[in-house]
DNA sequence: TCTGGGGTCCTAGGACCC
DNA sequence: TCTGGGGTCCTAGGACCC
């Protein structure tokens, strides 16, 4: 069986900052996140520190700038571009390659033990070598593992940064010692939840009898139960799949409680996000509008909401985006708030030009009866919904909803051509 | 008084990840 | 005074249909 490789860059935004300031090295170090709000990296020293992750900065600031804490907003345009180098990389020595995160990959190393810890320690040298990122990589039989061995790998400096997970002995008496919160997938809740179980340990639970785990908490954590015992459950996922949302959200430095400001503030976003869909090439056939107040502030009166808008036509002109996400804000403003935060979603992406470019696309003559009939018959044979009449204004416009679509309808695109 | 059963679709919200 | 931003997947429940 193939072994799973699990590449994570230690430390990453602190070191990509260190790599272009090397006056940072050997200093404690922390990146800030938008309006500088909290932390949301350290470097090894920083972390060594105390500094907690997702800490509010304000809350430290003069604490720890005394102890000659540096100090960097986010950068991440340099962040992406150093992630880039770093998977082109992993990608020379691999067949497979899922690119999980910024700062991590998955990677097919092959069936043989041995082998694969070898290539990893090779790997691990070049990156260092080629971009200055430090890497460690956890190896085991399925992806949970080769994250358990990972933090194996990150914590003791036995391991020099490479660890394999795979066999059976080592499994147990790793799992044995971790906490539950430990495992990839389980947090706070899920941890409560399998305590109350009588499952302790990340060994109780892949010892644990599947079918009670799934009745209790669900397929995800009997996933779980079998990535543990080394039985691959969670694929490699290394085709290209496309973005199912795109999110453009802040909190505001200031809380808005005026209607207009609100306005400026969710068209700016919806602009912001429509530009990232275009550049995706995609088109977007829902938005959502969500707004709310500062969920910190106890003395508050507090009030979440949001509006999902139905696009009569998938689109990706920002106009129409904000045409849209006005409307969805006057549904659910509320006076005499103070709001924190507001964000566009944009869902239902789909390639663009097809359906900008469609026939569909624009306000058409009322549809002739053959033309209904075609319709139906398309709906029959892909699903409902596949083509639908939708209104804008009072002008009636079919629109090819792709959301529904089967994975085969894509090559029956002329059938579409035939209704016209 | 009796009070189906199975299916689909949609939504809201929970939980997790980095 | 001040607490990030961007994602995915799953579930439960309601509406509706036959």
């Amino acid at each position: 069986m193939a072994l799973i490789a699990l590449v994570d860059c230690n430390n990453f935004y602190a070191t990509c900052e260190r790599v272009f300031q090397p006056h940072l090295r050997g200093r404690p170090l922390v990146v800030l996140s938008n309006n500088d709000g909290c932390v949301i990296a350290r470097s090894q020293e920083a972390k060594d520190m105390g500094i907690e992750m997702g800490v509010p900065w304000h809350v430290h600031q003069q604490n720890f700038e005394r102890q000659g804490v540096a100090v960097r907003s986010s950068n991440y345009t340099l962040y992406g571009d150093m992630s880039a180098r770093v998977m082109s990389i992993l990608q020379q020595h691999t067949n497979r390659l899922e690119v999980y995160s910024i700062d991590e990959a998955f990677l097919e190393l092959g069936d043989d033990g041995a082998g694969a810890e070898h290539i990893a320690r090779h790997i691990k040298d070049i990156v260092r070598e080629w971009t200055g990122i430090d890497v460690s990589i956890g190896i085991g039989p399925s992806k949970t593992l080769a994250k358990a061995a990972n933090r194996y790998a990150k914590r003791m400096a036995t391991t020099q940064g490479v660890y394999a997970l795979n066999d059976a002995t080592d499994q147990q008496a790793l799992l044995g010692t971790l906490a539950l919160e430990d495992v990839w997938g389980i947090a706070f809740r899920l941890a409560q939840r399998l305590r109350a179980l009588g499952i302790a340990t990340p060994l109780d639970l892949r010892q644990a009898d599947p079918a009670f785990v799934r009745a209790r908490c669900g397929v995800v954590v009997e996933r779980l139960v079998y990535e543990l015992r080394g039985q691959p459950c969670l694929g490699l996922d290394d085709i290209q799949h496309e973005r199912k949302s795109l999110v453009a959200s802040r909190s505001f430095g200031k809380p808005i409680e005026h209607y207009r400001d609100m306005r400026e503030a969710v068209v700016s976003y919806t602009s912001r996000v429509a530009e990232k869909m275009r550049h995706f090439n995609l088109a977007a056939s829902h938005i959502i509008v969500f707004i709310e107040t500062n969920r910190f502030n106890k003395n508050q009166a507090q009030y979440r909401a949001s509006q999902n808008i139905d696009l009569p036509v998938a689109t990706a002109d920002t106009g129409r985006l904000a045409q849209a996400a006005v409307r969805a804000l006057n549904q659910i403003w509320r006076h005499n708030y103070s709001y924190k935060k507001a964000g566009v979603m944009l869902l239902g992406l789909c390639p663009a030009g097809r359906v900008e470019d469609g026939l569909f696309d624009r306000a058409d003559d009322a549809p002739s009866r053959a033309r209904m009939k075609a319709i139906d018959a398309i709906n029959q044979r892909y699903g409902r919904n596949t083509i639908r009449l939708a209104s804008l204004g009072a002008q009636p416009q079919w629109c090819l909803r792709r959301q529904f679509l089967s994975p085969s309808f894509t090559t029956h695109w002329d059938d579409l051509v035939q209704v016209r």
